[in-house]
DNA sequence: AGCACGCCGACT
DNA sequence: GTCGGCGTGCTC
């Protein structure tokens, strides 16, 4: 009797039980890939977790129907960091699965329609629907479920494929295929029977009246004589400027010879490496200091500040673990994953570079992963964001995680809810490998590891080439408007600098951390605001195209000319985001190009690349960005950084909303005067007494750090006490409300005064969803594993009473 | 998550 | 009277 047990990527708590032979439980390791009959048709990909010989006693195990793979795709190093993820973030290890591989790995099983041919069917007894599909099998062999919703334009079409199926009409079949096909590349050679001189000159004769195809067969020779490498068709037809129909029929003829060799879709065409820059003595210092801190500790936190020349440093102890023949890999913040960086890279470390981001298709991403996998030269170094700590490494040496304090490292949506710094910690530790946390601005938490002995650390106090930090300025906005010196959202300090600025030819950043035209628009007769109809918010005016949308659900209508309550035609906009400053930008300095980044202009793959591309030859001069534009970007001529509104920033409900905007004030200040000009920040806000603004014009980390801790200690916030936050949701208010009230006294019963709520968030509706919150504090010597154990007990209670089976429940473990 | 089963409203 | 809506339960 031999069984395995097999993840499943669905969001199901259980593994499942297959039963296989005696010979594929030989040839079965973990990590390999099966696919399984489940339910009553599907078939799905699942990964082989445990084989062993219990039967199980509850049921009859299935038999697997194939296995996919010869080796496996996940190695146990992985398996066990899905197990560490799966426990820790209170997920299954099917979503993690799901997160985890290629999408190209999870073969789907699709339902395939065929016309019974042993049977005859009197078509009149067809009803018309049914008519339609099976007149349609005469011409076509095969349908697929989508084919037949086409067919018939409606989508719910399962009732007619059984009556069909009653009928026995027709046959359903699930078919099962790869997604992943290797590129392959056709090349060209001589048919071996030219290789004798006489033939080749026989053959030379016989093409004299076809002297196209004679061309290409001299262009064949010189080109193969020159490179003596494998010749593409591509490459072929540039060089002879042949058209492919010509080559065609000469292998038609049988001349020439096709062949397929399978190439990557992600290739490196640069020259070999150029030397590693030498360090100055601030970071020579740093690299040492790491060095020794990596003796004692397995993470260490370097603070080097902006502009700081951390990247050199990276690359230094990027070019020690190679040595050692180890893996190293590079977590950067999606955004931060530039053109800009991976050249940088490159340069030093050439084809041993691997890049792994969203924006690869999933054919680009097997190829990485498999290059991982393999342990492959072409991927001692992973550069990706958060995701590629999923990557299948032999044996890592180094992480880096840089910009450690970005909160896109952390996942919120869907499960697995992970933070890749604190999985990179946990992953390192699998490999005996070393982490490196960098940061400007670290987060609380690191900072206060390090503080704690936990971490080690490092500083960097002074910028590349002893560029002096810019020079901050805050404007009183409130004061400028009292004396009438504000031109829209412009205050006079600042039309000053950027005039000034502007005539030296230098650049210009302005930051505004809202998108769009303007956030509410509202009735100057009776106030009324346009709504979202899904979400429980105002829709944001964008008016490039037009319209009003909704951030939180995508809805958009097109921009009212009168108030929907009243039917008045004043509306005024309230509140302001990129667009109306890059409008008011453009009318201020007519004479100067105006760019604009944000979520809305970077769309499509090479969408920010083409924005920075362009700021970065100058094209334009003023560039107006969200928080975009704070991410590891390093732009040579920017001398003025504009924050328009840093009020907003400060004010957002969230207990990190202080540190947060310490750290997005101080990196997008952090982008002024890289060279040798001093640059300048001007910060517009209504409260320049704020100790925030105060610390940042400082630079004063540490300040800010004391300040922000006492708060975190008094109210029992990280990183003080850890934190999980339980999201109900349902389309019914009242069940979301007596479900949340529920689960909260009985979570009380537990862990007391430390279960906050349930409370409505700020938006309480979002896609017809209403939302409760309960939030779990959890000191640092309270047990975690047992929190998470009575969590998931009353979670399973929750469960069985029936009222509640539909409200929808999210764990999010350090939901920060 | 899918998908089947089963019980109630709007159409022929 | 049937078709089809979605609430409920199960998947090795």
């Amino acid at each position: 009797m031999y069984f395995i047990d097999v993840i499943i990527p669905i969001p199901l708590k259980r593994l499942f039980t297959y039963r296989v032979t005696k010979s594929e439980s030989d040839f079965l390791k973990r990590g390999m890939r099966v696919a399984v009959p489940f339910g009553k048709s599907k078939v799905y990909t699942g990964i082989v977790f445990k084989i062993h010989n219990d039967a199980p006693t509850a049921y009859e195990a299935k038999d697997i129907q194939q296995i996919l793979d010869n080796q496996p795709v996940v190695n146990e190093k992985q398996l066990d960091l899905w197990q560490w993820i799966s426990d820790y973030y209170l997920c299954t290890l099917g979503d993690v699965m799901r997160a985890a591989l290629p999408n190209a790995f999870i073969l789907e099983s699709e339902t395939n329609i065929i016309k019974n041919k042993e049977k005859t069917i009197d078509e009149s007894e067809l009803k018309d629907d049914e008519f339609l599909v099976y007149d349609a099998l005469h011409h076509q062999s095969s349908l697929k479920i989508h084919d037949i919703v086409n067919i018939l334009d409606k989508n719910n079409v399962l009732s007619v494929i059984n009556r069909l199926l009653d009928k026995d009409a027709i046959i359903v079949e699930e078919e099962i295929y790869e997604k992943y096909k290797p590129k392959l590349v056709r090349y060209v050679k001589l048919n071996a029977t030219y290789s004798a001189e006489a033939s080749l000159h026989q053959l030379l004769n016989d093409l004299s009246r076809a002297p196209k195809q004679r061309d290409v067969i001299m262009t064949l020779f010189s080109v193969s004589a020159k490179t003596k490498k494998p010749i593409k068709v591509t490459d072929l037809v540039a060089e002879s400027g042949a058209s492919s129909s010509i080559i065609k029929s000469l292998i038609d003829k049988g001349v020439l010879e096709e062949y397929h060799i399978q190439t990557d879709r992600v290739q490196y065409s640069g020259e070999e490496n150029e030397a590693t820059k030498t360090l100055n003595a601030y970071q020579e210092k740093a690299l040492v200091e790491i060095k020794i801190a990596f003796k004692t500790f397995n993470t260490t936190l370097l603070h080097g500040v902006t502009s700081s020349g951390k990247t050199e440093v990276y690359v230094k102890l990027i070019e020690d673990v190679l040595k050692q023949g180890r893996q190293v890999l590079y977590l950067l913040p999606e955004i931060a994953l530039t053109t800009q960086l991976i050249t940088r890279l490159q340069n030093y470390f050439g084809e041993k570079v691997a890049v792994f981001h969203s924006k690869y298709s999933s054919h680009e991403r097997v190829e990485v992963w498999n290059h991982v996998l393999s342990n492959s030269a072409k991927a001692q170094i992973v550069l990706g964001a958060r995701s590629s700590i999923f990557l299948p490494f032999k044996d890592l040496g180094l992480i880096i995680v840089d910009e450690e304090h970005e909160q896109s490292f952390k996942q919120f949506d869907p499960a697995p809810r992970y933070h890749a710094r604190d999985t990179a910690v946990v992953l390192a530790h699998m490999h005996k490998s070393k982490v490196l946390l960098g940061s400007a601005t670290p987060s609380l938490e690191s900072f206060f590891n390090a503080k704690q002995n936990k971490y080690g650390f490092v500083e960097i106090k002074q910028r590349y080439n002893n560029v002096l930090m810019p020079d901050i300025e805050l404007v009183d906005i409130k004061e400028k408007h009292k004396k009438k010196l504000m031109r829209g959202h412009f205050s006079d300090r600042l039309i000053e600098e950027m005039t000034e600025t502007l005539a030296e030819g230098q650049q210009i950043i302005l930051f505004q951390n809202r998108r769009g035209f303007s956030p509410i628009i509202e009735c100057n007769t009776c106030g009324h605001s346009p709504q979202c109809p899904n979400c429980d918010v105002s829709l944001t005016y964008h008016q490039y195209r037009k319209q009003l949308r909704c951030h939180y659900c995508g809805y958009v209508s097109v921009m009212i000319k009168n108030c929907a309550a009243c039917g008045s035609s004043e509306l005024d906009n309230k509140g302001f985001g990129t667009e109306q400053i890059e409008e008011e930008a453009k009318m201020l300095f007519p004479d100067h190009k105006v760019g604009r980044m944000d979520l809305d202009t970077t769309r499509g793959k090479y969408g920010y690349e083409k924005i920075i591309t362009s700021f970065e030859q100058q094209e334009v001069d003023i560039l107006v960005g969200t928080q975009m534009l704070t991410k590891g970007l390093d732009f040579r001529n920017v001398k003025l950084v504009g924050v328009m509104n840093a009020d907003n920033m400060l004010n957002f409900p969230d207990f990190r909303a202080h540190e947060r905007s310490f750290q997005l004030i101080l990196q997008v200040s952090g982008r002024a005067g890289r060279t040798d000009k001093r640059g300048k920040v001007l910060i517009q806000t209504y409260n320049p007494y704020h100790n925030i603004l105060q610390q940042v014009s400082t630079n004063n980390y540490v300040g800010m750090y004391k300040e922000q801790m006492d708060d975190r200690y008094n109210f029992k916030y990280p990183p003080v006490y850890k934190q999980i936050k339980i999201t109900l949701k349902h389309k019914d208010f009242n069940k979301v409300e007596v479900a949340a009230n529920w689960l909260a006294k009985s979570l009380r019963l537990f862990f007391k005064d430390n279960v906050l709520g349930p409370e409505s968030p700020p938006i309480a509706r979002i896609r017809n969803q209403f939302h409760k919150n309960i939030l779990i504090k959890i000191p640092k010597q309270q047990s975690l594993v047992k929190t998470k154990e009575a969590i998931i007990k009353l979670n399973n209670s929750f469960f069985s009473i029936k009222d509640f089976r539909s409200v929808k429940i999210i764990l999010n473990v350090d939901n920060f």
